[in-house]
DNA sequence: ATAATAAAAGATAATAAGGTCTTTTTATTT
DNA sequence: AAATAAAAAGACCTTATTATCTTTTATTAT
């Protein structure tokens, strides 16, 4: 549904939403590592997301990426929407050229509840909200092996 | 979530389960044809399916494809297993190398029931069924465009 | 100013998925 | 028996995705 890009993008900038700030710059590497994404092909990703505006970068030494209150009201939406484009979370799960009820295939209306449902938590809580809720409930949102014991 | 191969293999064996029989075996172009899938591809993946016990054949002049009763108590699960492999219906939303409530994604709670529904719906109906009811509720499944005014 | 650091930009490479083509085998019809 | 039709098998090609490498530019600390 979504391409590896996405989720890399997602996963990564909600590590940046909790762990960077405008005083504390994190670098593509430390993010990468953190999360065990292939850090230059993480690097193109952010470039795109500075330019979508939804996260935020300075050069140079102690430069790096970060997010700003303003940033932070993005949402998951926006980057799905830059990265992939939005059509991909509304395509027809057998594969159909139009998902709807008009004719829809036989899965579609378990399908359809759950697009509806999953878009509406990516366009209506913010980045900055999500990441929240990820910390408060003490999660590690890492695609590294961890042994939790 | 489901690869494109996996899905002609689904839709073309439920359009063969509608429109073939032992009597009336249908040879691949024409399934491709029908509902717009390369063919070339299509019988590759026929051919794992028949590997599969999941469709029959039969070679030479006025064979094709075809669905015995036998056959057609194989679930759309069975499709799924063949082509991509089960667990491409299990993978977290976000790509988390592990999808379960022990560390959860921020969207587990709303996919994991998804999962479980569609999953449920593809292993407990056979094609027959499914085909049937896409029959009796006039639909058609195939990846032209049509023009239904 | 200079050196160092880190992102931006763009070119390039590797892999996987999707798709095609050719030859062989098997069954059927004439 | 010969011609033909269709699947089986396997080699091959193309495209998209994923990943890497190299050069340039901006910023900061020395
Ligand atoms: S038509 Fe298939 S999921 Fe909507
Ligand atoms: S952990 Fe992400 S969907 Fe289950």
């Amino acid at each position: 549904m979504l391409s590896r890009a996405s989720k890399y993008a997602i996963l990564s900038t909600l590590y940046l939403a909790e762990h960077a700030s405008k005083e504390k710059k994190m670098s593509v590497k430390k993010i990468a590592d953190a999360i065990d994404v292939p850090s230059p092909f993480l690097a193109k990703l952010f470039q795109q997301l500075v330019h979508a505006k939804i996260i935020s970068s300075v050069k140079g030494p102690n430069g790096g990426f970060y997010i700003t209150k303003k940033n932070g009201d993005k949402t998951v939406c926006d980057i799905i929407e830059n990265i992939d484009g939005l059509h991909k979370l509304n395509e027809c799960f057998l594969g159909l050229n139009e998902c709807d009820g008009e004719n829809p295939c036989p899965v579609h209306f378990i399908v359809e509840p759950f697009k509806k449902s999953i878009l509406g938590k990516f366009r209506d809580k913010s980045i900055l909200e999500f990441s929240k809720e990820v910390a408060d409930n003490g999660r590690f949102l890492t695609l590294k092996h961890l042994d939790l014991d």
